[in-house]
DNA sequence: GTGCCTGCAAACATTTTGCAAAAAC
DNA sequence: GTTTTTGCAAAATGTTTGCAGGCAC
């Protein structure tokens, strides 16, 4: 009879990560919600943003080996520029591909993908 | 005037992931090698393995906080079993995307892309 | 012989976990 | 009161690095 329990800290990492339009680190939320829970460890942080992935509520984006995370579950491309390191949202894409479409490879059936651009963002390409 | 020198380690490395369809971590790596070369130790295996990334001899495919490195530079896609974590290549996607036609995003210039598909392989979805 | 590369060992960063106390219901 | 969740601390995992000796050239 396990029921999942409503804290504080899952309310707060929660409220942070839909308020926000960037994709932070495990790290980051970490140093923002104590700002607001001081005795809140990483532990906690931990443990509730690998709940959240595995209900299916926020998505990793590994970026050099560290998770990143975006609660937006509609399904979207990233942008990740190479030299700022930042993470972008794109939305226009694939909409066209067959194999997207029917959900289906040579190899087995897609159950979720993800797509990764690697280049310089618009602010990065300037210089 | 640094040159880079060719070394029995290299060899031995690139030798291996060239021979290979897998996909194989750093760790999976040692282990091979390390019965043509039972001195040889992680650290070393890191370094190369990183030099050859940097070089853009081999891509990396993070599975799970874990580096996995192919050696095929042709532009392919790849299927990562979400049961026996397998992964697989996938060589006909978005051959009609306008945005990696164009190399170009609202956000940014594209220089590189990857595209992971999650699912069931066809061996796993039998059962 | 010179300078890059390796083995060794230690350090590092990120993430996970066991346990007792605290909080939710 | 019962059961889930947290804080704390330690450990586990994957990867990087400083240094002295070894090997390629």
């Amino acid at each position: 009879m396990t029921k999942e329990r409503l804290t504080s800290q899952k309310q707060v990492i929660t409220d942070y990560l839909k308020s926000v339009k960037t994709h932070p680190s495990a790290e980051k939320v970490y140093s923002v919600v104590r700002k607001k829970l001081p005795r809140i460890t990483r532990g906690t942080v931990y443990r509730i943003l690998k709940s959240l992935e595995k209900k299916g509520k926020a998505q990793v984006i590994p970026v050099q080996g560290v998770a990143h995370f975006d609660f937006n579950t509609f399904p979207h491309a990233h942008f990740i520029c190479q030299k700022c390191q930042k993470i972008f949202d794109v939305f226009d894409v694939c909409k066209k591909c067959n194999i997207i479409r029917r959900k289906r490879t040579t190899v087995g059936k897609i159950t979720d993908y993800q797509i990764y651009f690697h280049g310089f963002c618009n602010h990065c390409s300037k210089k």
